[in-house]
Parts: structure tokens; C-alpha cells; sequence
DNA sequence: CTTGACTCTCCCCTTACAGGAGGTTGTAGA
DNA sequence: TCTACAACCTCCTGTAAGGGGAGAGTCAAG
């Protein structure tokens, strides 16, 4: 007196819908123990509970069906089984470290709007910078430059820069940062620091070697490593709005720290369109990107 | 003297793949400043990277591609975005709980594997308890049975109950449940327990009215409400094996409190096949259910 | 002019099912 | 015996966020 239940009931007792008990015959996790072969109907058994069961206990481990065949299937060896759990215990620890980091990320935007900070455009992101060739040098002729001077100094030095690119001196990638030596971001024109505090980096081909332009000095060829930076972007910073432009370079770094990466050298600035590119300093695009340790 | 980027190119300054870019084209997220109606190459300004910057950051909330449209169209109202943040706070936590229940589920299988526990059948998975009708009544004559004693009494129990389901007098649906009131399962045959240590209840229609059998006594209708319970089956607990059967039984209770449900009721057996059923004890198909708050 | 690097549009694949269309089967009441 | 209606079947589509690849067109340099 076999008791055979249909699908119907099947799914009633273990509580599975009809709907997956199709998909995992389908997967071949648990199959009927008969099928009429005139109606196709699906018959189970008791028997057959304890392995649907089984599949839901794993399941609600969060194992994918994959897995599961797998466990199920060929009375593995519990060493295997152990493996097995240990990796996906190794998973779930990692999706709970990715749901902090969510969850820190949301609960910072908040804070930012419950304190009414108004930066809607601090919009943080991990980048890899890639390996890259730079012509660097330090242009800032005195430390105690007034804001006119060292915007006028700023537009000679980027007319001198166009023209040796323009001559091949310079063989440009497009690629201009800017890194502020100084212990924060703030240091920018403080007069109390020393002469070499700014330093301008040019992209250049590989082939490129160190060179000496007339009005500027030597530009030193180095290769820069790649580097995991926090970057955002900062939209039009006129001149006018160094405070701006301070305040939110300092939000990029707390950011960071907030968010559990170490600073871990100079913060960059890359200029996706600079003076080299738009001679309109309304339309400049340039991005903040401060290395750090990821830990990884 | 715009710059428009190929998207190649715009792809290696925002670090999106160009999958990706395709892909929020299509959705409408962030479409190319121009696309040359020819060679339908699609061209981004820099202009743009604020806005695929700010779709990152956002996505890395964990936020869909769904709400960073909404929250980016139509400069949304601060409150509302708060609210979304909220939820995804909410969700998020959520999310971490889930993780946690998982990670405790993985926990308790491995050192059951390391404690060289041998418990197969432990697949203890949540199930929803309809609301059902029954007959219930004490079945023990006395405390003090044996074992042989016992089991001749069930037997007779089972003849009398088959006998009145044949008859018509009960209009069984085919749930047949004991419950075992007492501290723990262990009680079960401790002869120091009253004499209605054990509860048989038999699922019937809503119609049915209590009656009287007679070798039983009076079987009282009633109904009872839906409950949460942790199951697990017990496959062919012959009588010698009332050890495991019982070690089992304690190793559920364990399982519950130790996964944060508060037992809440008396355990129930739930015989998918079994005197009722078939006459061969070497079939028998049992479910241990313990009723629990989940504190939902 | 050719080669190699870019880019385009389609189409299929991933997970674990849910929903529904359209057709067949089983059962209970009139 | 007829007829509802519930239960069951197969097949198709859809989900989120793209990845992989085919096959074809485009761009820049040598």
C-alpha cells in the first residue's frame, strides 16, 4: 500500500510549490517516483520527503541549486561537504563586509542631508589609476603669490606648454594632474610653505624623456604605478572658488577615512578638461583623487 | 572646442565597461551628448562624467538601476530622496540579518561535521501550519506501560480508529499528529508523568463533532489556529530506536533556540505515513514540529 | 591599401523560479 | 450521464545587470 501523492499534495506537505517542484525535476534535483506516461502526471512519495527536505534545509543556507545537486548526489565525502561549507561561510562573510559597506555609504548620504550639507556633487568612487608616464615638474616661482599672480602664472605656464606640445617637445597623452605637496589639501597657497609644494604631471608616451622647456625648467620623466584612489569630481571651480574647492577635497579625504580606507600618499588632482584643453574655465572638468590603502 | 569622447575612451576616464554604457544607454540612465547618425558612434562629452560618476556612486548603495533613474530625473525633492535612502537603509539591514540567519544555519552543520555528530536527517526547515480541524483525546490507560505493553496498546488504538475512519463515524483527512504533553520529549514514557501525557489528534473535515468510540472514550472536536513551527522528519524510528528518535527530537528544540526561534507550544509528531497508513513500521514517515515565535 | 584597433547591432546566457496561455484529466454533484 | 470546476500538463515569457561572442562596419597609421 504505497501511499503516492500527487504534485498537488507533495507540495502541501513540504511546503515547496508546484512551480519549483517542476523547475528541480526539470534540474533533476528530486524526481518523481513515477510518472503516469499517458498523462504525464508527476506522482511522489513519502520517501521522497526527506530529500526535499534536505534541499530546502540547504537552501535556506543559501547554496545555489548547483550546489546542492552536487551535495546531494553520490554520498559525498564529508571532507568535501566540510569544503564546501566552509567556502560558503567564507561567502557570507564577505556579502555581510559589501552590506557595511552599503550600508555606511547610505547612512553618510544621509547624514549629509539631515545636516544640510549641500554637496550634491560629492559623488565618491573607487578607481584603479592605471600605470602611467608623466613629465612632472614644480612651476610655482614664489611661495607668497597673490591670487592674481598665480592665475597669470598659471596661463603663461599653460601657453608654454601648449606650444611644446604643439612642437612635439612634449609627446602628450592628454593626461594632466596636478598633486599638491603640503599636508592637506588646505596648504595650497599658504605662503609658509616652500617653494616646491606644486607639482604638475603631463602624460606622456612611454618614449618620452626628461626635457627642458625655456620659461619653465626641467620636466623630469617618471613612470607613476598604479594606484586605488577614491576620486569625485569637481565641476567648474572658478578661480573665485577656492573655498569650495578646498572644502570639498577635505570632504573627499574624511570621506575615505570614514569609509575605512587609509590616505596613502598625495591627494591628485586630473584634469579632464584644464586649461590645456578649453581656454574657458567655466566649462573645466577636473577630478580630486586621493590614494589609498583598500586593504585588499 | 568641445571634446567629445569616443565612447572607448569615455569608458577608460569614468572606469564603466562599455557593456555597461551600452546598456544604460538602452535604459535611457545616461545617453552620449551626440551620436553620429551614420556610424551611430556614440560620442560622450566630459560634461557627462558627473552624471555617470554620480550613477556609480549611487549604484554602489546598492541601489537598482530602477531608482538611480528616478533619483536622478527631475531634480527629485530632498524629502524623497531621503525616504529612498531610508528603505534602503532598511533593506539593506535586512539583507545583513538574512546574511546572519544563513551564517548561524552553515555554523551549526559544520560543527555538527566537526562534533562527528551523525545526524543526517536533521534538515530543519520552517513551515506554516494551516488552521485545521481535529479529534483529539489522551490515548495512555496508565503512566506505567512497557514497552511491549505500549506497543500492543497503539495497535489496538490504530485497529479501532481505522475501523471507525471505514465506518464513516470519523471523516478523517488523512493528518494524523500525537503530542507529547510534557517538559521535553524525554518525558515520553516516564511513568512519573500523569496519565495524559499523550495527545492523538486526527485531522477531520469542519464538520465533524466530537464522538465517542468505544476501547477509547470521547474523541473532543476542535480547531486549531495556524502556527510557525521548525520541522524535520523522522525516517522509520522503529520502537528499539527511541533513543535516537528522542536524542533527535532534543537535537530540534536545541536548533530552535539556538537559531533565535523561542519554542512557543508542545512539539507535534506528524505521521505522513504511519499506523494509519501502512502496517510495516520499517515504512513509517514521522515529522517533529515545533511550534516557535519568529518574532514577526 | 592594408592591418589592427574600435565600434556597431543582434542574440544568447546567467538564477530560481513566477505568471499565464491553452489544453487535458480527475472528481463530485445534478 | 452530463457538466462544472479543480488540478495538472507543457511551453513561453520575464526578471537584474550586464558578459560573451558573432558578424559587420569604421577609423587611424604605416
Amino acid at each position: 500500500m504505497k501511499s503516492m501523492l500527487k504534485i498537488g499534495e507533495f507540495s502541501h506537505l513540504s511546503q515547496v510549490t508546484i512551480k519549483t517542484l517542476h523547475h528541480y525535476d526539470e534540474l533533476g534535483l528530486i524526481k518523481p517516483a513515477h510518472i503516469d506516461p499517458v498523462t504525464n502526471y508527476r506522482f511522489y512519495e513519502v520517501d521522497q520527503l526527506p530529500r526535499i527536505h534536505r534541499i530546502m534545509a540547504l537552501k535556506e543556507m543559501g547554496l545555489s541549486l548547483e550546489q546542492i545537486g552536487i551535495m546531494l548526489e553520490k554520498e559525498l565525502p564529508t571532507d568535501e561537504i566540510r569544503g564546501m561549507l566552509h567556502f560558503k561561510q567564507a561567502e557570507i562573510q564577505q556579502e555581510m563586509r559589501e552590506a557595511q559597506r552599503q550600508l555606511s555609504l547610505v547612512e553618510f548620504r544621509l547624514r549629509m542631508i539631515e545636516a544640510e550639507i549641500n554637496f550634491p556633487d560629492l559623488d565618491v568612487v573607487m578607481k584603479r589609476l592605471e600605470p602611467m608616464r608623466f613629465l612632472s615638474f614644480f612651476d610655482l616661482p614664489r611661495p607668497d603669490l597673490s591670487t592674481e599672480e598665480l592665475l597669470a602664472h598659471r596661463e603663461r605656464v599653460a601657453g608654454l606648454l601648449r606650444k611644446a606640445i604643439e612642437d612635439g617637445v612634449i609627446q602628450h597623452t592628454g593626461v594632466v594632474i596636478d598633486v599638491f605637496h603640503g599636508e592637506t589639501i588646505l596648504s595650497f597657497h599658504a605662503p609658509e610653505l616652500g617653494e616646491k609644494q606644486h607639482e604638475i604631471l603631463i602624460g606622456v608616451t612611454d618614449a618620452q624623456t626628461s626635457v627642458t622647456l625655456e620659461g619653465i625648467g626641467q620636466l623630469t620623466a617618471r613612470n607613476e604605478p598604479a594606484v586605488e584612489t577614491a576620486a569625485t569630481l569637481f565641476i567648474k571651480p572658478t578661480p573665485g572658488d577656492i573655498a569650495g574647492f578646498v572644502e570639498q577635497a577635505t570632504l573627499l579625504r574624511r570621506w575615505a577615512i570614514l569609509h575605512g580606507y587609509q590616505p596613502h600618499g598625495l591627494m591628485r588632482f586630473f584634469h579632464h578638461r584644464g586649461p590645456l584643453q578649453s581656454s574657458n574655465p567655466a566649462e573645466f572638468v577636473h577630478e580630486a583623487q586621493l590614494p589609498v590603502d583598500t586593504g585588499d
